[in-house]
RNA sequence: UGGGCUAUAGCCAAGCGGUAAGGCACAGGACUUUGACUCCUGCAUUCGUUGGUCCGAAUCCAACUAGCCCAGCCA
């Protein structure tokens, strides 16, 4: 079913050796299970369908589905499902496909929290019956006034000692759907003056004529989270259930509802920190917006962290992984920076993706004494670091490519790239001297003339002089033509995600630069998503959705590091 | 002025009474057919602050400070 799944050795492969430290998580439950609270280990992964993951979810998702795998446990999925008016299929679908390219795999636990609607109305009947839960008439402002504040304490609903036979009678009317939207709501009878104010009656359920997307028509009245999610765990047997730190609140209520709904074995819960990105935009509404100003092209752009987008990018579910992994988990409040997830992907992909050449902005270069017409086909490494990744014909001639900054008439100090009287070596081929320059009418540069020296080939084993620089080339009549984006962060890393005047986002107008790219023949066979290494530029991947074997369209997914800087005038 | 949580380097993060792991970033150097990679080296005399206990404190105690979360019929 999942398109990759990781397997125990993958996980400890990955982890290295051994993993030196573990996280409280990793405590809590080694305690839980030396002193037998628990046997076993069951976690969940439980998004609500209403919105696309991105990649703080994949923390969540690759923390439980690890610790399963850690554990010989087992891992579900589970939409939350409880609020018909914020949810679509179309969620669970999107949310499916990235669950399953990151590689956690829920086998045959695919669950939803609508399937069990039916026990969940049997619990609060429960409670109900119990005197723990009561029928309130109060209006949705009335409950807030009712509710008291952070300082002060609530008071009582008017509503609060119905007898158990009219919150019976009452309940089965809101669920026979004799009651308006927002009329009524059933509440457990826990305490009004709690300095926690999850605990002050919280309404466990609400009425809502509204066809849900799993169930259809066929209830009216749906269960609150801080009721279902508890149920929802204890009916799946979770032992574990790790959430997000603003839960913590949440948890006494968790713990009341599984005890007085009777069940036995209760699940932990465990609140984590959420994994934020500095200068990264998650907001639902700002990307919402974006998509609609056409500023993205969808929730699935390359500049974006959601799943999708950095799929399209190029990362891949490993680079994540180990991004997840080398990020922690703990209680404090943490802001990753990119550059570690950029780490991640370079390190996934250097040694197993084939180093090519492509010239992103060129001039030519004419070599005087090569023959005309002449084309040799030199053998290049795939990856000089990797054998295993074999060799390509690498087709030279007596016009090439180079990159334009690859280029300077006049130098500044250390500058070893071509410049006239200097000697370079064109990766993989001959050593080229420039000798000569044309030049436009306006200055500027059409082509610089070189000689090559026949001695220096690639592989000859050469030794007679060194050179400093070695730069890329393509061969002109073999060249092909091929579309490259080029992608930086789209917020304005100077002035940080949001505008304080206004709220709104701080843009990057040059996150996306298109161009036409001269690359060697081989690349042309690239499909929707082979990745390569562009030699000295950077790691690229042929676009998901635009690029076709013959016609690539190739996605910068992160620059390569560099050094090198021009002194600055 | 209520409750909950957090505080160790620019960022993430171990540490659980015996004298500050590791990773990212950064800076030097070596190597180099990628100014990449790799390899070396450096990067907290100090753990939010102030007191206290102790032979010994990031770890225990006290007070303080700062940040985050909570008053949806959202999750």
């Amino acid at each position: 079913m999942n398109e990759e799944t990781i397997t125990a050795e993958e996980i400890s492969a990955e982890n290295g050796e051994e993993k030196v430290s573990r996280n409280f998580i990793e405590n809590a439950i080694d305690k839980d299970l030396a002193e037998g609270v628990y046997d076993t280990v069951h976690t969940r992964f439980p998004p609500e369908p209403n919105g696309y993951l991105h990649i703080g979810h994949a923390k969540s998702i690759l923390l439980n589905y690890g610790l399963a795998q850690q554990y010989g446990g087992k891992f579900n999925l589970r939409f939350d499902d409880t609020n018909p008016t914020k949810e679509k299929s179309e969620f669970v679908e999107s949310i499916k496909a990235d669950v399953a390219w990151l590689g956690a795999d829920w086998e045959d636990r695919l669950f939803f929290a609508s399937d069990y609607f039916e026990t969940m109305y049997e619990c609060a009947v429960k409670l109900i019956k119990k005197g723990k839960a009561y029928v309130c008439d109060l209006s949705a402002d009335e409950i807030r006034e009712y509710r008291g504040t952070l300082t002060e304490p609530g008071k009582n609903s008017p509503y609060r000692d119905r007898s158990i036979e009219e919150n019976l009678k009452l309940f089965e009317d809101m669920k026979a759907g004799k009651f308006e939207d927002g009329s009524r709501v059933l509440r457990a009878k826990i305490d009004m003056a709690s300095p926690n104010i999850n605990m002050r009656d919280p309404i466990i359920y609400r009425v809502a004529h509204m066809t849900h997307h799993n169930t259809g028509d066929k209830w009216c009245i749906y269960p609150m989270y801080d009721f279902a999610h508890p149920i929802e765990d204890a009916v799946e047997h979770i032992t574990h259930s790790i959430c997000t730190l603003e839960f913590e609140d949440h948890r006494p209520l968790y713990d009341w509802v599984v005890r007085e709904c009777g069940f036995d074995h209760p699940p932990r819960q465990i609140e984590f920190a959420k994994l934020y990105l500095k200068n990264v935009v998650t907001g639902k509404r700002y990307i919402k917006k974006l998509v609609e100003d056409g500023i993205v092209d969808g929730w699935d752009d390359p500049r974006l962290v959601s799943i999708s987008g950095l799929r399209r990018r190029g990362y891949t579910p490993s680079a994540i992984r180990k991004f997840v992994e080398i990020s922690g988990i703990s209680k404090s409040q943490s802001v990753a920076e990119m550059p570690a997830l950029e780490y991640c992907i370079r390190e996934d992909l250097k040694l197993t993706r084939p180093r090519m050449m492509a010239v992103l902005d060129p001039v030519k270069v004419i070599i005087d004494n090569y023959p005309e017409g002449q084309i040799e086909y030199l053998d290049a490494a795939n990856n000089l670091e990797n054998e295993s990744l074999g060799t390509r014909k690498l087709p030279f001639g007596r016009e090439l490519y180079i990159e334009r900054e690859d280029f300077m008439e006049e130098p500044p100090k250390k500058y070893f790239r071509l410049f006239p009287g200097n000697e370079v070596r064109l990766m993989n081929a001959y050593f080229v001297k420039c000798v000569g320059l044309d030049k436009a009418p306006d200055g500027s540069i059409t082509a610089i003339h070189c000689t090559y020296d026949p001695e220096t080939k690639s592989g000859s084993g050469f030794e007679g002089r060194k050179v400093k620089g070695t730069i890329h080339w393509v061969c002109v009549r073999t060249a092909k033509k091929a579309t490259v984006r080029l992608y930086e962060n789209i917020i304005d890393e100077e002035k940080g995600v949001y505008n304080e005047e206004d709220g709104s986002l701080n843009l990057n107008p040059d996150s996306l630069t298109v161009c036409e790219a001269f690359v060697e023949p081989a690349l042309m066979d690239a499909g929707p998503e082979d990745r390569f290494q562009f030699v000295r530029n950077g790691f690229y991947v042929a676009d998901l959705k635009d690029s076709r074997p013959g016609a690539p369209v190739f996605n910068r997914i992160v620059p390569l590091k560099s050094s090198f800087r021009l002194p600055t005038a």
